[in-house]
DNA sequence: TGTACATCAGTGAACGCGCGTTCACTGATGTAC
DNA sequence: TGTACATCAGTGAACGCGCGTTCACTGATGTAC
């Protein structure tokens, strides 16, 4: 049993004017912590503190309270997350519309499986001000995808947009599954399920 | 502004050989407090007893900690929603197997949508020992249901299993999509999606 | 029928803990003159 | 170039809180004789 405090080794503090940067090693410090856990409970000011390794009041010089260290995990993993279907709709040539509609699915589906730390916060989470939020873009980006598919010919047996919620509610369903239910070690399941789904919204 | 204490008013004791009806009511109590609360956080000992206005050390004679409160609770809902789905596969005509289909889910998602607190304990719970526990019963009940369709003559897109898993699946990320969004307040779209996606298992 | 005792339902007070947050501080690094 | 001062990054110690859990208890109700 190792003494975790003394793990930390005398953090040296940033540089004048670079202040900025412990940001994002207590928003580094909090996915990895995240990573570890279920959720957002669990996630505290002290334990992201003592991941970082420094002390919990310095933490106030960044995030106003709790409530924003968590908002300020949730915007940079929502980045991530787009930044990862982005490249996944790159990935297959221009024109194999369907197979690109895929990849953003499966690429969305490996981040959730993958984060289910993250996942939980970012679909948890409840902002009256933003109502939304960022899985609308989620949403959009799946809707402008199979508009792709059928104006390439590939016909749809639902609009667009409705075609894009019913796969994206899908995806989420199977994986909140699995997430509720970590015995299921066969992730592999996953792409599966959205392959079949994918199918079924084709004619 | 009420004095939430002064509110309980004296409860009068249980009976000789009746002190097992306490256990009940704090489950009733567990209950009430989960619907106004978002999940199994916030769900403590000391709220429970507060709720049922008994003293905290009094829930140990029922439940030997909070964990096994949690499942009693747990046991308890899904008892609940596996009755609110029997009834309703009832309640058409024994012979339009399609309805019969329908009204289970109907049934499923009015419950998880009426019953945020209690939907999410029952789903987002990990018990080691029930690898996947009171769910396979939701989905053996729709398997059984799609299995009369097929039989009825009503041809299925995929076997009946898969069938039943990718609508239970599509509802529950639905329902998911619904309760981490309150500001959605159409609960109306749920049916309308289940349906939907039913629609999309026939051929 | 009394009466001593066992059993039951439930409690009050205390414990140690980790939490969020505040506040006055320390010491290094920059700037003005 | 020195030196006084401002600014920065970050801290240590303390606060009050609600939590889970324990333990010795209270008082009512049943049972044995």
């Amino acid at each position: 049993m190792t003494d975790e405090v003394s793990t930390a080794p005398a953090r040296t503090r940033n540089r004048w004017g670079e202040g900025e940067r412990l940001r994002g090693e207590i928003l580094a410090a909090a996915s990895t912590l995240l990573s570890g856990l279920g959720g957002e409970d669990g996630l505290t000011i002290r334990g992201v503190a003592r991941a970082a390794g420094i002390a919990p009041a310095s933490i106030y010089q960044h995030f106003a309270d709790r409530a924003a260290l968590v908002r300020g995990l949730r915007e940079h993993e929502f980045a991530r997350l787009r930044t990862l279907m982005c490249d996944a709709d790159a990935r297959p040539p221009e024109h194999d519309v369907v197979a690109r509609v895929r990849e953003q699915l499966h690429a969305y589906c490996t981040f959730a499986v993958g984060n289910p730390g993250h996942y939980r916060l970012m679909l948890a989470h409840r902002d009256p001000a933003a109502p939304r939020g960022p899985l609308m873009d989620v949403i959009a980006m799946l809707t402008e995808a199979f508009e792709r598919c059928a104006d390439a010919g590939h016909a749809l047996r639902l609009p667009a947009d409705r075609a894009a919620v019913i796969v994206f509610v899908g995806a989420h369903g199977r994986v909140a599954l699995l997430h509720s239910n970590p015995s299921e070690r066969s992730a592999q399941g996953v792409p599966d399920f959205v392959d079949e789904l994918v199918g079924l919204v084709f004619a």
